[in-house]
DNA sequence: CTGATCTCAGTACTACTGACATTA
DNA sequence: CTAATGTCAGTATTACTGAGATCA
């Protein structure tokens, strides 16, 4: 445990000398939540896929290959999926490959391309990897159904801001 | 750039996938949609603090600082706000330290306490830098202020059920 | 002696830059 | 020739584990 629990909020706090020393706050308090959610998610996540010897990053790759038509798909198509910069997806595959859960076949027509597959050792390692997650639904825990999608919705408004994609 | 923006949402597509394979998709959805983000605010906030030689972590144990009284606090106590690993305060301060934004002083009480204080330099970057992070709200564009208080809102709700603070 | 505080060494993971080879 | 696709080497940040020194 990195720490034990604060008797009270350390972000609220903060806000308040922000708003009281800076100017509005609450950009700053939301830009923090969102810092620190992400961080307690990560770890709940990983924590579960550790014993199948996954990263949420690496999971995800997984989960997409698996929700491919023939099981692969172009490096470059699952950068642009994952949003993930092309050094790092080499990087992904690089180890998702060395565990046999994945192998780089060439590109029939483009010899550009390396298209990534699953193999039946990855498969079988995503469907236990998504009973650990599904379990512990993601390590969401404090919101009901319908503010969990409130929030998704927000986030998405951000993203889309930001020009993720364009809808 | 990473990558050019998708026709389409990414999150949407893979929860739609998800709702269709595996079963239920917000918790999914949702923290897929938090990892994103944090890492365009952490992206557009680094940016930033470039300029002034600041990552978003070390401005923060800046600006921690310059609200204390005395403008030092032990570093054990700014694990506890800023929600870091103790070596990761170690490392943080080493970095703010070698650049002269804040110096170690022993406890006058407690010989086990390294105080961590602001320095003049310190001040006038922290300054310089909330100017920075201020002109673009933190990068967080695309919520009302009403929708960034009720992001603010649900993420508290994780973080408390997290056990992050006892309120 | 027990527990708190901090540091150090080493590992893991991911992002990103810049350079480069291959091919469309 | 220009653009696209991947890979490699190297750098930067942070999280975390385990060990150990110092001190209350």
């Amino acid at each position: 445990m990195p720490n034990s629990p604060l008797p009270f909020d350390p972000i609220e706090r903060a806000a308040a000398l922000w708003e009281e020393r800076v100017g509005p706050s609450g950009a700053m308090a939301a830009v923090t939540s969102v810092m620190r959610v992400q961080q307690i998610l990560q770890s709940a996540v990983d924590g579960a896929l550790r014993p199948h010897g996954l990263t949420f990053a690496r999971y995800e790759a997984l989960v997409l290959l698996g929700f491919s038509r023939r099981g692969s798909l172009p490096m470059r198509v699952m950068g642009e999926r994952l949003q993930l910069h092309p050094t790092s997806v080499t990087n992904i595959v690089d180890r998702l490959e060395a565990d046999g859960l994945v192998k780089r076949i060439p590109h029939p027509s483009d010899r550009r391309t390396t298209l990534v597959e699953i193999t039946e050792v990855g498969g079988h390692v995503r469907e236990a990897a998504t009973v650990a997650v599904s379990a512990m639904n993601l390590g969401l825990k404090g919101l009901t159904e319908r503010q969990t999608q409130q929030l998704s919705e927000l986030l998405t408004k951000i993203r889309r801001a930001a020009g993720d994609f364009a809808d």
